[in-house]
DNA sequence: TATTTCATTTCGCATTGTGAAATCAAGTTT
DNA sequence: AAACTTGATTTCACAATGCGAAATGAAATA
């Protein structure tokens, strides 16, 4: 189960594609230097993704991620079904608030944002699709968390140790379990602050048929323009993607 | 340029995506068998993709495209910015003609495939995003052909020998370049079951603020379910779309 | 023309990734 | 319940593979 094989080239490679993904037009000497490797190194792994357009080079030789990936990415997206309801009401969700909303997935012990609706505003929230963040710092986490029996949550916060992304992190097991039990009771939750300095959340979840949550609706914005009014607006919009899924 | 960089590891890494993304709940051997890896190999490949998230385990052991990789094909669209224009007046589109709407952009000899659509009805067209097909196949391609000067379209040709996909693909070099010449002209190409028997596109391509073609939009339907009618709404869609992103 | 800066290629070597075979782990069949 | 199956892991010794230093190219700048 906890198995620790790595191999090297594997490894460098998906630094390489993050440091690519960082960087519009990266050039080798940039991607080398981000990742620590020696140019020729980065060079050939870039050169083999190439041939598999994992990876495009742009007229002047730099660096581009490629389409190559798409095709996985695809289908990695287990929950296609999900997304394509969750699509224009997320849509209709944004343009009532304004804000940034967010689809997310429980992994292990984190969630992965699944797709996202951004906001139009110059200043927003934005998060990467694919990109993941511990379930204490986020609002629909925290409701996941809440999802689980026993000493489950207990059993998680032991495990990751909680780590701090801001002075509002909660860091302490029993809080964090009761901050989730109360989030549960309300039907959402909120994080003021807790992943990132200035950035507000409130999430729900959606469940399916069976009652399971298998996703969370959050909306992102600049702490100060979030507004308790949207409470009832996500709560609906959760709903009413639960119901496509066939939610009681 | 033409540089034969092939690091095994990778090229064996890929055939695994790529057979995980054609089976669903792929057990070791299964992989191992249609990649002709050694299942130890395969084993150690896979585990090491396990800690990168890019591929999950089951409950019941089986392996899966995990949602690490969704990370970097959000990236990779390049035309991120095409995509989320694109997609609501392609769900109009589909609505309208009830069949599956395709946005694709060119990438050397290849169409790939960015966004999709896709019809509601039982018997349909459907392709995977990510996925490519070579120009002379596609309605959309062919029009990308035309845009080329001078020889390109013949050199196209040569390049690629024109591999035929189906008994009505053109495969006659000069055939081809007076098709794309006369689909430029009329203002959209069609393609009578060249990629596929049974399937007709319709396509027509996108342009950008200084009039260049970065992308084609097509319809794909089963191919005695095609209307000519489609056509005019078709070119509709794609102005509107080229509006959006700056065309006069 | 000389100089700088990167990208690319070469090449001998050590590390890394390899496959055969052993070990586990779970079912099936006797 | 012991004896087989079947498939997933793990081990291990070895050689192919991927490595980095250094050489070479190619472009831009002085």
């Amino acid at each position: 189960m906890t198995n620790e094989t790595h191999i090297q080239v594997i490894d460098r490679m998906i630094s390489l594609l993050e440091s690519l993904a960082r960087h519009e037009h990266a050039s080798l000497k940039t991607l080398a230097a981000e990742t620590n490797l020696h140019s020729s190194t980065a060079f050939r792994i870039l050169a083999s993704l190439h041939h598999h357009n994992w990876v495009v080079r742009d007229n002047n030789g730099g660096y581009q991620l490629g389409t190559g990936l798409m095709r996985y990415a695809g289908q990695a997206a287990q929950q296609q079904e999900i997304r394509e309801i969750a699509l224009p009401i997320m849509t209709s969700l944004r343009d009532q608030t304004g804000e940034t909303v967010n689809l997310t997935q429980r992994e292990n012990d984190e969630v992965v944002y699944i797709e996202r609706v951004t906001s139009t505003r110059m200043m927003r929230v934005e998060q990467v699709i694919g990109s993941r963040a511990p379930l204490h710092v986020t609002a629909v986490g925290k409701l996941m968390l809440a999802e689980d029996t026993g000493t489950a949550c207990l059993d998680y916060a032991q495990r990751t140790k909680l780590p701090a992304y801001t002075a509002n992190t909660i860091t302490n097991a029993h809080d964090l379990c009761t901050a989730a039990a109360l989030a549960q009771a309300q039907g959402y939750a909120l994080d003021n602050e807790e992943a990132e300095l200035g950035v507000g959340c409130i999430g729900v979840l959606i469940r399916d048929a069976h009652g399971k949550a298998v996703a969370g609706l959050s909306i992102s914005a600049p702490r100060e323009r979030r507004k308790d009014e949207w409470i009832s607006a996500l709560q609906q919009a959760g709903a009413e993607i639960s119901a496509k899924l066939g939610a009681i």
